[in-house]
DNA sequence: TGCATACTTTGACAATCGTCAATATACAAC
DNA sequence: GTTGTATATTGACGATTGTCAAAGTATGCA
């Protein structure tokens, strides 16, 4: 409820099938990695640097985490498609998964 | 990836500002209650029962989990907004807040 | 080779989580 | 009151999680 301005709920089609247990298997991993509130700005603040992306160094500060707990939130969300990394030289730039969020969007609109 | 038919992903507005901690307390709740396959699964089955709703009992057996699981997992989903409660008589009928993925949803589009 | 920087992995810790059996509570009917 | 049914709470268990210090790996450069 952080938003002033919030999209309209929608009314429920119910036209699809209940989730199957591998459909939810395969979901409840996203849903767990934007499940804590480091890891859900984390993939704010990656998600906004844009197809440029950002190197994981400048995220510890504003996370103020340490930087092996910024990489392993990072692998989390990598492992949850919610990410990706590309290195030139020692950098590594992560940036976001847009269709990531694909699942979770026809999830809430089913 | 469990839909054949996906919604478009859209791209970024990058209008709004990054998320503040407050907002990422508040949402990351929702995210968790969400992160459990059987909750997940539970939270559908919830959802799909309508206005009617559906009671607690008869979803232990569709998740083939024990009575106080269910009720625990009730619990979680009812605490972060996502279901409600309303008694009739010694049953409790259960359905879902669809209010409750606002935020969500302003997030993924955000 | 060596050194410096960016990042990952390991290992440990307290805290939380999912689960169930046992118990408790709430309500209806008698 | 008692009895029965629906649901919640308690308490315990192993498993997982978030965190950091320490050590390890990878890349670039002199």
């Amino acid at each position: 409820m952080y938003y002033e301005h919030m999209p309209a709920p929608r009314p429920l089609p119910l036209s699809s099938r209940p989730l199957t247990n591998q459909q939810s298997a395969a979901l409840s991993p996203v849903f767990a990695a934007l499940s804590d509130p480091v890891r859900l700005r984390l993939f704010d603040l990656v998600r906004r640097a844009g197809t440029t992306g950002v190197c994981s160094c400048d995220l510890t500060e504003p996370l103020k985490r340490s930087q092996p707990t910024i990489s392993h939130h990072l692998k989390v969300l990598r492992d949850a498609g919610l990410v990706q990394a590309r290195r030139e030289g020692t950098w590594l730039w992560y940036s976001g998964v847009e269709e990531s969020l694909s699942s979770v969007q026809s999830f809430i609109l089913r």
